[in-house]
DNA sequence: GACCAGGCACATC
DNA sequence: GATGTGCATGGT
């Protein structure tokens, strides 16, 4: 929680997800996989220049056409693959529509996201935070860099391990991991950068002594 | 030109 | 169960 107060007071709320609708986010959460964000708009931008951001033109676009929309984002021909396993999730669970996957309580609901091919821990958890406003808590490469770089956490801690650390430490609030989540990936993409050491990052000074 | 970015599936040992 | 590899664009 100190953690979260340093990181609050320093840069505010980040108005998490940047996108509008259930599907974007969870269409850009797919997309965001290992990739700049920045890219991901571009290619975001190209699905509705091109009216495909709804279930039925996600189901109806030929994987090639797809690909081609996203391609800024990287590793376009695997990603349309898992935007077509996603769209057919919907399908199978809920008749297309979004609004009728979000009556799906989370615990099933994570479930049948993660048994989706393209879909893990990180990606499901984006959604049933983002989209689906679940408090649950998103783990990402730079929540774990963040930990084990101050020792907070063992190298080879499980996704599970670190999500447990935050959830038995919070109070249980989808607006509070919201947050937390954003402002840990704010602190990465200022301070954490893969090969840096953690020497320059001014967390622990903004901690309580 | 190297390195990096809000992962995941699959092969291999 | 751990470890390695392919996937790919665009910014610094």
């Amino acid at each position: 929680m100190d953690i979260y107060r340093a990181l609050f007071g320093r840069w505010g709320p980040q108005h998490w997800w940047p996108g509008d609708t259930p599907l974007e986010i969870s269409v850009g959460a797919v997309l965001t996989q290992n990739t700049n964000w920045r890219n991901v708009e571009k290619a975001i931008a190209n699905l509705k220049k091109n009216r495909a951001l709804n279930v039925r033109a996600l189901e109806q676009a030929p994987a090639g056409k797809l690909a081609e929309w996203i391609r800024p984002a990287g590793y376009f021909n695997v990603k349309a693959k898992r935007l077509k396993a996603f769209i057919g999730t919907v399908r199978e669970t809920s008749g297309y529509t979004m609004s009728r996957m979000a009556g799906i309580e989370t615990g099933e609901l994570r479930r049948i996201l993660l048994e989706t091919s393209g879909i893990g821990p990180e990606t499901a958890d984006s959604i049933l935070l983002y989209a689906f406003e679940r408090p649950v808590f998103v783990v990402d490469a730079y929540t774990r860099r963040m930990l084990t770089r101050h020792h907070w956490i063992a190298q080879n801690a499980s996704y599970a391990d670190i999500a447990e650390l935050f959830t038995d430490a919070l109070p249980n609030k989808t607006q509070l991991f919201n947050e937390y989540h954003a402002l840990i990936v704010k602190l990465g993409k200022e301070h954490c950068k893969k090969n840096a050491r953690c020497e320059g990052c001014p967390l622990e000074k903004w901690l309580p002594a």
